[in-house]
DNA sequence: AGAGTAGCCTGTAAGC
DNA sequence: TGCTTACAGGCTACTC
């Protein structure tokens, strides 16, 4: 599933192969009626028609396309969306929801078997990301920052990994990867986490997200023997990603810990898998504070 | 208000 | 063999 390092990966693919180029026909699918946000689908391929793309960026798990008359174009992949770049004579993929023909003989192709991407023509994006909490690979992004975060929420700390409002662009994958380098397990409330483990947390998750951009992403939906499959991340050329060979957690249930041996574990959290090893990952159980204990505290005895 | 859950969507795989 | 059901998951909208 597309998550930052594989949206990154797509956003420098494009950067070095449709800056400069004009857009002369977009033409959207009807069978993907909600893949167009905001505005009717005909004002959408009108209004790229003739637009020059300028630029290419990510924010969170959305990719932005900067045009000429200050528009954008964003665009978020969800869960399998897949943009190729191929010649325009090039024999189809199945599940195209739309396409974006270039001046250059090549068109990009939104390939999206369950139909859950979504993209903006605007020319003020920021309204599209303004539930997003900070860039995890950005210098500003501390250990203090982090902190403070997580001692807000005392749910598991897995599923506020997920919320995008705490950080931009980590999802189940790299969520389940960052917990393991950091040691911690996904039940672990959030709001329990000491500081040395907020510290390896941090590390984890720009470990887990550095690695998987150094990959060109993970591409863990493919089947066996397809020769390119388009059910997961592909790139703009539509090879797969190399990072599903390094998973040290996500999707290597019962297959021993790269570190301990010990069979990885998958368990069910909010609606979600979670992959972890239960030796390098102990639940980390609040002591409980007996009655007498806490009264002792509060009013020694003497 | 924070937390939990249904729904969107389709192909694959497991179960009967 | 063939049908049904569960599952995968990012995100929103809804409920408790």
């Amino acid at each position: 599933m597309p998550e930052l390092p594989e949206v990154e990966t797509l956003a420098r693919d494009l950067r070095a192969t449709v800056v400069g180029r004009k857009i002369t026909k977009a033409t959207v699918s009807p069978d993907a009626p909600r893949l167009v946000q905001d505005m009717p689908v005909e004002v959408f391929e009108s209004g790229l028609r003739g637009r020059r793309i300028e630029g290419v960026s990510r924010r969170g798990k959305y990719l932005m396309l900067q045009l000429d008359k200050g528009l954008w174009w964003v665009m978020h992949r969800r869960m399998s969306g897949n943009v190729l770049r191929r010649p325009v004579k090039a024999t189809d993929e199945p599940y195209i929801r739309a396409r974006f023909r270039l001046d250059d003989g090549n068109e990009l192709r939104f390939v999206d078997l369950r139909k859950f991407g979504t993209m903006w023509l605007t020319d003020d994006p920021e309204p599209i990301f303004a539930g997003l909490g900070p860039e995890p690979l950005d210098e500003a992004f501390t250990d203090e920052v982090l902190r403070e975060t997580l001692k807000k929420r005392s749910t598991a700390i897995k599923p506020v990994l997920l919320d995008q409002a705490a950080i931009a662009g980590v999802g189940n994958l790299y969520a389940d990867e960052a917990l393991h380098y950091a040691g911690i397990h996904p039940k672990q409330p959030a709001a329990s986490l000491k500081n040395d483990e907020v510290a390896k947390l941090r590390e984890g998750i720009v470990r887990a997200l550095e690695q998987g951009l150094a990959n060109l992403g993970s591409s863990v939906g493919n089947v066996a023997g397809e020769e390119v499959s388009l059910r997961d991340h592909v790139n703009l050329n539509g090879e797969s990603g190399k990072n599903q060979e390094y998973l040290v957690a996500y999707g290597r249930e019962g297959r021993p810990c790269r570190t301990c041996g010990t069979a990885i574990e998958r368990i069910k959290l909010a609606q979600r898998s979670a992959h972890f090893c239960p030796k390098c990952q102990p639940l980390r159980r609040r002591r409980k504070r007996t009655p007498a204990k806490g009264r002792a505290r509060r009013a020694p005895a003497g």
